[in-house]
DNA sequence: TGGTATCCATACGCCTGCGTATTGAAAAAG
DNA sequence: CTTTTTCAATACGCAGGCGTATGGATACCA
């Protein structure tokens, strides 16, 4: 049949969510302009017809698109909020969890480049002001003053935007400089104090203001 | 001079010159893709005619901004590059260079937005890769390893990305953040030894203020 | 005065993509 | 075995954007 790369679409109904899923592996990858109903429909091996009775508009498929994403995001922050006690573990374990998520990253870039559509620009908001907020707390509870939790949770969290977005951009100059780890542990010891292992700087390096 | 936006335009031939500063300023805003032949036209006060008399398609006029970009680039470079003859105070110099000028990181930015364009991917590849090196070179003349210089060059230059992009597509989130005088100083302090004050201790970059 | 080069307007054809309307087919319900 | 519901194909109109063709208009030259 359709030999495409795709499934092989064999008179089996398309559901919504085949829909969205597909439109957000494209978002993923060429960002939300990309998101558009023939090729759309090409790739998943039916015409408009097909969308035009799922969605009312392409909007409405973008919405849920991003909509999709913005539930994924909560679920995990919340998951992996509860855990550690300990501040400074915590702070660490929350770094890397999140350039853990590639796939996360990725989308977050791609969302990134269509920031200016006036149907991203409220779920970027919301994430961003999510994690910032987050990321406030978390250096908070370290014993910093607000300010200077303020300044290394943007710090951190501009540190994680532009690594996707350089990863997204030039990928081959990234990979030939360093690997993630790395990176992410470099980032880890620039803001965090290390946790217990091994002597820290004397004393409290940290200044709390 | 055209007075404000879209003006005068009074019988005075248009440049080509003109042409590509529309369309960098277009480019600064709102990215590649948003630079159409018919509503540039519109906005310099003239048609289509007189686009296709400048230039023979609208990808010469996309090359000849980024060309003209990257030129400008590599003039800044160079000129900052001569200069301060201490490591640490130049990195330093170099850092807060960079986050000053506004219009270069928001270009950048922009660029960065259409980085799956085949025209704008060697001219960020190429930036990208000029910017990386000069910043491994910085950080190795403060002695560092290779390896360490580069872990840092990236860091430097994400923080550097993602600040940029942050203001892009978030401005009110960032601002209400922090500032960038005190976000720069912040990241210098993290990645940069303080060049006079007391020594840091030897791993953790983290200084008193 | 006439010619030539420069700069721009107008009109056209083409393609892509959105959204609608209509028809069709197959499964589920009756 | 009909009827209804579900899903999809086709055809159409419309708008925006690229590139071409052609015809002024203005200035400079000879």
């Amino acid at each position: 049949m359709t030999s495409a790369k795709k499934i092989s679409r064999i008179a089996m109904p398309l559901s919504r969510e085949a829909w969205v899923k597909a439109a957000s592996r494209l978002i993923a990858q060429e960002g939300v302009q990309a998101v558009a109903v023939e090729p759309l429909a090409l790739v998943l091996g039916v015409t408009k017809g097909s969308f035009y009775w799922h969605f009312k508009t392409r909007d409405e498929l973008i919405h849920a698109a991003l909509e999709a994403w913005e539930q994924d995001q909560s679920a995990d922050v919340v998951s992996r909020y509860g855990g550690i006690a300990d501040p400074r573990r915590r702070l660490r374990v929350l770094l890397f969890a999140a350039f853990e998520d590639l796939e996360n990253g990725k989308f977050f870039a791609a969302l990134a480049v269509s920031s200016q559509d006036p149907r991203v620009q409220p779920y970027l908001r919301r994430a961003t002001e999510r994690r910032l907020a987050f990321g406030i707390e978390a250096f908070q509870a370290l014993g910093l003053s607000e300010a200077e939790a303020r300044g290394r949770a943007l710090l951190a969290y501009a540190a994680y935007a532009g690594y996707f977005q350089l990863l997204r951009t030039t990928p081959e100059v990234v990979r030939a400089v360093t690997d993630l780890s790395g990176y992410v542990r470099r980032l880890a010891d620039a803001l965090v104090p290390a946790p217990k292992r091994g002597r820290s700087c004397a004393g409290s390096p940290i200044v709390r203001r």
